[in-house]
DNA sequence: TTCAGTGCAAACAATTTGCAGTATT
DNA sequence: AATACTGCAAATTGTTTGCACTGAA
């Protein structure tokens, strides 16, 4: 995965919708790509400063959006009540499995899902902007626990 | 839909797990079958207020949860930051297309997708318990305004 | 009669907003 | 120089909790 190439698109979105290049920006979005998969607003915010960054809540979620808005990330809810971030510019589209007890999150790729999603939306003549698929059960681990 | 199997389905849920059955608790279960389609707990408890019901949104929350563990309704985030509710005992399951930009709900079956959720969860020894299929995009209605 | 369930209000958690100061354009 | 963006704290929204009272078993 390109980094420079990734700042590049959010930059050039910036600009292309009228918002300024800041700072505090590219530092979110160099944060949100340093995590090996989702991470909560919160923790974000809270991991910048501790890395004595100087952000603030606000702009973290304001630039959350702007991400998303770019398609650079996306947002989920993994059956918590707060949202879940992760990259998704230049990396094939994944799926969920979420465990109800341990909270573990399994990814994986399927290539039929993708082509159910594109026959539905062409039947409804809806634009499909991103679509999401999670399973959620018991994980093979806490299942032999029992 | 036959309302009184599902509230002995209800009832029987209860007694099975030594929980009481109570006026208010049977009340949110006529409530949330009255609806056309999901909705959220703050609007359920204001309409079972605005018919003058005694109820409380403590009450609302807990018993939204044990109608859940007894696989009557089940809980979604439709991309808003808070929780819907709708029913599913009885129903075939069934999928979403969500506009983003009128917040209609679309709602879909497909047989295939049960059939790669089974083999996905098949293949990761993962007892699934239940499953998400959504499409976020914009509707016919929306994408002929523009 | 017992104690789980209730209503209420207060607490909590996640997110948004208002405002005065700061920095990109 | 203008004004969009920021940080901060306060506000808002959705949900949970503590506690004294009530009612199902």
């Amino acid at each position: 995965m390109d980094t420079e190439e990734i700042k590049n698109k959010f930059i050039s979105y910036l600009k292309r919708n009228g918002h300024r290049v800041t700072e505090e920006r590219l530092n979110v979005l160099k944060y949100i790509f340093s995590q090996a998969t989702h991470i909560d607003a919160d923790a974000l915010f809270i991991q910048m400063k501790t890395n004595s960054l100087k952000v603030s809540r606000a702009t973290v979620y304001n630039t959350l959006q702007l991400l998303i808005d770019s398609k650079i990330i996306t947002k989920s809810t993994f059956g918590e009540p707060h949202q879940h971030y992760e990259p998704v510019y230049g990396l094939r589209q994944h799926h969920h499995l979420i465990c109800e007890v341990c909270g573990k999150v399994i990814e994986f790729e399927n290539q039929n899902i993708e082509t159910i999603q594109k026959s539905i939306s062409k039947k409804y003549n809806f634009i499909s902007n991103k679509y999401l698929f999670q399973i959620m059960g018991i994980c093979e681990k806490c299942s032999k626990k029992n």
